[in-house]
DNA sequence: TCCTTAGATTGACATTGGTCGATGCAGTGT
DNA sequence: ACACTGCATCGACCAATGTCAATCTAAGGA
């Protein structure tokens, strides 16, 4: 899972009629209202929401969230969390990776916290598809 | 991959405040503001999300949504996504049975048409996260 | 009736992804 | 220096997923 850094979604959902439905060629194509999602964009998205699509990764984020100071470390996840510790940092990277969470090592602990605006991004381009 | 139906999605964020923390036990741990999500609610926004979680999915989504009466059939995705007829009916399925798409046949071809608020539901639980 | 077409289903395959035990590696305290 | 603790990484394993070729079903048209 590599998860290149897929924010930014701005610009999706284009809205450019696509004007001249060149041809509307063979069979059943009825028109279009406007341009659907590149499919460089679909990728991108994609790859964000399946940073999402777990229920263990889902909890970390909404734990992280509900903190007081909006930070948590590892040893809270797993309190709460019924699994191995490896388990738990390896979708800690990986929700990292997809630029949801931001991590700040203190000491010997790492404390995890929710970058800005990044859930409501992805929600955002969801409303617009 | 089953699916099973799992909108309705209210009710994930519970802002019930966790009030006694009892014993703020171990080390870590600091205060939490509210209740995190619960683990079954993890599950079933985890499933509704992978299924949207698929460039391919995505893209018939937003194929469908931009199509002028808001209803695509087979052959308009088969046109533009570069993927075998049963892959896309694949994908047509699981989107059908995580309630984001209806399917209408008539005669010989089938409609798909998006489910009105289904995407909006599961924005609205991510951004409560 | 036979042929053709639209689309769903099946089966097989390769890839991805979630999980854990074992290990590595910094900080911290003694 | 030594042991310990918190967390990341590695390697392996198994389950889930995306894909296609082949097949099946149903609806139309000749």
């Amino acid at each position: 899972m590599t998860f290149t850094r897929a924010l930014p979604l701005a610009d999706i959902s284009p809205g450019a009629p696509a004007g001249t439905d060149q041809a509307d060629a063979v069979a059943c194509s009825s028109s279009m209202a406007r341009a659907a999602i590149a499919p460089e964009h679909a990728d991108a998205l994609a790859r964000s929401i399946k940073a999402l699509a777990d229920p263990a990764r889902l909890r970390i984020l909404s734990i992280v969230s509900a903190h007081a100071d909006q930070e948590a470390c590892v040893c809270d996840l797993t309190d709460q969390l019924t699994l191995s510790q490896p388990t738990i940092s390896h979708h800690l990277k990986v929700l990292v990776e997809a630029g949801f969470l931001l991590r700040a090592k203190r000491g010997t602990w790492s404390y995890y916290s929710l970058v800005p605006g990044s859930l409501d991004s992805v929600a955002g381009v969801l409303v617009a598809i």
